[in-house]
DNA sequence: GTAAAGTTTGACCATATGGTAAAATTTTGT
DNA sequence: ACAAAATTTTACCATATGGTCAAACTTTAC
């Protein structure tokens, strides 16, 4: 082997703009998948690289030569995280009709969360320490809020849906629907066995459709 | 010193039946005061001791005199919290006005949410984690969850309020209280510094309280 | 004042954990 | 097939952390 530069990494290759491997590719897919489940499950302190390196096949050190360090594999997993998680409020449409609009935001979101938990569970442990990795993605996310309460400004003062607070709003419909992954565990136990996983999800669609669209309706 | 027994320790001691020293009571509160601080702000597991006992001004040891582990302290949080957090729930008075009942019920909760937002992080990071520490106390939960969800059905029955879920009114009141606690990184990223803390409250209280009256007026 | 009980501390220990180095192995391009 | 590059493994290291122990120090009851 040649001995005349340090050990070659996948990070560097990668964070380069040199085209990526094969191999690295599908170890990388790999571990942040594993890394999803661990992180969580656990929050980003209370997961172990080598929880993460068993849950995906590898070995730690393989793991870290895939990602330099545990931040590293968080910090990519907040980053693919926000584009979806986002996606559903940037659909919200200016021209559309203002109740269905504000419907099938719900509705989306409440999919998300039935869909990824996992992703919601993570964004929360995340915002529940202070958001400490994410403060410059949060601004986006103001950015985006601004202009939506901006459309539903109009669309109050155009006298299409009741006067209310566009923020708390919002705020109002991340609660709910993300509450359904992130307090999984209180939700199982209070609901019982008799309402499965399918069940739950349509009774809590049926409820917030109900509870929003009433309490926006003029 | 006497060597014909183990090392006195508080924690048997007040887990007997003797009473506690002065200083026992004093130093056991200033140590849950502090821990409160620090899981809620970190989770359990991205706590130390180490970091409780500096908050509280006191060495590691001296915390482990009077907490045999980590988890007892962070037990006993739990329980003192699991207390005060359903007082609102125990509240709900059939005999009441129903939708004054509810209306009061969420500017209880708001008002936990906003006064003792430790407490309320602390449970949200418990849940999030899969609830391991309180699966008996989620089982308190449910049955008064179940004894109120058949207060909200006879209001329905006697057509005082619109129909619903009582349970997914119940998770809904939840969410959207404890949202202001547990994401308060990012609302305050999304509110910006126009809305200073008192104004967030006063906001997220009349929202609340539109979307929850006219989703459920009869 | 004194002795027993209760409290505090400093020095430790075992283990867990994030991360590294270099050798060994596999893959890839020709 | 062969060499260069990429990948994987084995053996580590330094630090952090939960927890223990016995000695030193305070408080309390009489």
């Amino acid at each position: 082997m040649t001995a005349q530069k340090s050990t070659p990494s996948a990070v560097s290759r990668s964070a380069s703009t040199r085209k990526r491997t094969r191999i690295q590719q599908e170890k990388e897919q790999l571990i942040l998948e594993a890394a999803l489940d661990v992180f969580s499950r656990h929050g980003f302190r209370g997961s172990t690289i080598d929880q993460i390196a068993v849950q995906a096949g590898l070995s730690k050190p393989n793991v870290l030569y895939y990602f330099r360090t545990k931040e590293a594999i968080h910090r990519r997993l907040i980053d693919r995280l926000l584009d979806n998680w986002l996606e559903p409020l940037r659909g919200i449409n200016e021209d559309g009709d203002p109740l269905s609009e504000i419907q099938s935001y719900i509705r989306r979101k409440l999919e998300l969360a039935r869909d990824y938990p996992r992703e919601s569970r993570l964004f929360a442990n995340e915002i529940l320490q202070g958001a400490p990795h994410i403060q410059e993605e949060l601004h986006d996310l103001r950015d985006l809020v601004e202009r939506k309460s901006k459309i539903i400004n109009d669309w109050i003062k155009a006298e299409k849906i009741a006067n209310c607070d566009p923020k708390h709003l919002f705020f109002s419909i991340w609660a709910t629907t993300q509450h359904y992954a992130d307090f999984d565990a209180q939700i199982r136990v209070v609901l019982g066995p008799t309402e499965d996983g399918d069940d739950r999800f349509e009774n809590a669609a049926r409820f917030l459709d109900q509870l929003f669209v009433d309490g926006l309706r003029k």
